[in-house]
DNA sequence: TATGAATGAGCTTTCATTCAT
DNA sequence: AATGAATGAAAGCTCATTCAT
């Protein structure tokens, strides 16, 4: 019956837009509260179905947050061991999360408020690769540190979670206020005032006392 | 009758009981995934006994947040317009938050997990109080803008948000890794190494290119 | 602690005054409806006390009925071997509805409602007590139609129930309008009016084609 | 796969069954006492089966009594200005409510106690249309009133309520007595009886006074 | 592949009733 | 006599999941 490429293509497909209309609902009401209904009605299709790719709604979810980690291993693993800093290493990351943002603000939306907040849905198996990002980029800001790039008087894993606590927070307003990002500029814009604040913090860089 | 001085006090005593024990259940399930029968179970009543003092399940959740917010805003109001400088504005609201966490870690994490990063249990009002606190909070930077303390090349709600989220974050390393604040010192050191990071940033004070 | 005339008038006095407000209530609401805080509420008094004074719910339901049922059967009996005519004898029936309803027009409501017109709350012994009482209506009626004061084509159960029927039905409007009877006069127009049109029908006097 | 002539055939015959449990139980144990359990047990489905087809209880008491007064209203409006007597529009109405005890005598039983004898169910939409069926019935009264039919020393609002009471009580009999109408023979002397009765009255033609 | 009828565990909420005080 | 805290059965409704077609 399949006449684009494959059978297996076409079954992708749908996969892929069933997971597309997951991150939409989910992203509205939270994965609980997410009914297969909902989810089947925003695919276009019936509740029945879902069950025919998807064994269940924990596996659909699964295969939701598998795209995300899929994706943002790989952009970490391109940048590992190849000598670039630790900034830009952070760097990659940011540039993950804004890209994904750009192209799946709801994708994004879930990691952060179903995954980085919420324990509620930490299975260990989930735990287990939440944890090896963290540990992942504790590496990198360690390296930082011992590179002297870094402070070195607040522990990695401090730093780690600010940094990733700030990022979020970015992607969060972005979110909250439904704010697109337009153009590469402002793209280039945010990611650098982000990097900015983690390093350099809010402080005016010249203040009154200084004068 | 009641053992302690009125029976109003008995009241409240166990109002609080059950509010206790719905902050550790809704901090353990979430929210939704919350039962009465736990929150009974945790109180060591039964489930009806709930509904004698709670209107419903919704009216137990607004009790809580109702416990948060009252503490947060009388603290924040303490420290309004008596000339101090917004950095110890910022300082007294991560005061509270430490506190509170030493005293309620369940508190703390339901107040991050269920309002500050979820927009699923936002009714109307929820989201009034909430926006409130972000808008006492941007005030104070933009007051720290306007006395050049902090910097105003990133916009005042940005800097704010970014506070409060490297707040959470921190917070949330407790939380995760329930880890108790161990006397004083401790939490001096915390309050000070977040101020420390969010003020001058991540950035080692004496980079290597300075030699 | 009683000290109107005895410890047993006071008793009797509570009673009926819960009694008066479960009539309102159940009136209001329905009797399943109608909920024991709710009679409390209205009696002025804690819902545990009605335990005192009645056994269940069902039981002062009960005690509501026997203030119907005493008053309509010493009303019957007082006409019955008198040697006053089946007219006379309907009409007292007529008399305490209109009485009752003067005095208690929620005790009238909720024995239409809740007996005559439903068999939901008919237990054995309360559907004994109201068969009782359509018996001996019939036996008026039947006496009636022996005297051939009413018309013996229609069986005495249905000229009983049409002439039941009608007399609800009246007191019904006034229920339903909430219509209090003003004075003497209107309700000797009512009850000529009742009887009028059971014994007389509807039917023009004067029809046109007499003319 | 329908065996009959469409899927929706074979939905609409379901809605059916359901409603027929739903009306053999709410005539059984009144609306509020009518559980879901019972109905889908009665239906031979699970009880979630029903929330497949109505969307809540009252959903589907509303269809019942939907089932009700179409066709009533259906019936009046067949009569109305077709050049018909008073009394024949009345007759309809009759001829409808004896149709239906014949049909469905569930149904009858339920709009008499649920809806003309009760208050409790009234939600505002169902009095609206129970008011509408009151004010068409008074038309015709009152149009025979005009014509010199009906006696005019009684308000028409009184007649009609007589003599639907009497209509009422009429069917109560047969309900309560759960009399089956048997053959048209009866059914017409049933009908007839009740008119003879609202129009000509209880009184015996020939009574005994007269002589 | 695709549908949606069918199931039933599970949850919130209500409320009659009991009982310690 | 009087209170209201406490209990738990029961009911309405939701929704993940299964399965016949």
């Amino acid at each position: 019956m399949a006449q684009n490429r494959s059978g297996n293509d076409v079954k992708k497909e749908k996969e892929s837009a069933i997971i597309d209309a997951a991150c939409q609902v989910i992203r509205a009401k939270g994965f609980h509260q997410a009914r297969i209904t909902d989810i089947a009605q925003a695919a276009g299709i019936s509740y029945g179905l879902v069950y025919h790719y998807f064994k269940s709604k924990a596996d659909l979810f699964d295969a939701i947050l598998k795209e995300w980690w899929t994706g943002l291993f790989s952009t970490m693993e391109q940048f590992q061991n190849r000598g670039v800093s630790p900034e830009e290493e952070l760097d990659a990351i940011v540039g993950y999360f804004l890209d994904q943002y750009e192209k799946r603000p709801d994708l994004v939306h879930i990691v952060i408020t179903e995954i980085s907040r919420s324990s509620v849905n930490l299975t260990p198996d989930r735990l287990a690769v939440f944890k090896d990002f963290i540990g992942r980029t504790e590496k990198i800001v360690a390296r930082g540190q011992g590179a002297r790039v870094f402070r070195s008087d607040i522990r990695a894993r401090y730093l780690t979670f600010i940094f990733l606590g700030a990022l979020e927070s970015f992607v969060s307003i972005l979110v909250l206020e439904g704010r697109p990002i337009k153009g590469r500029g402002e793209r280039q814009r945010i990611a650098v005032a982000l990097q900015e604040v983690f390093l350099n913090g809010a402080k005016a860089v010249d203040p009154p006392t200084r004068q």
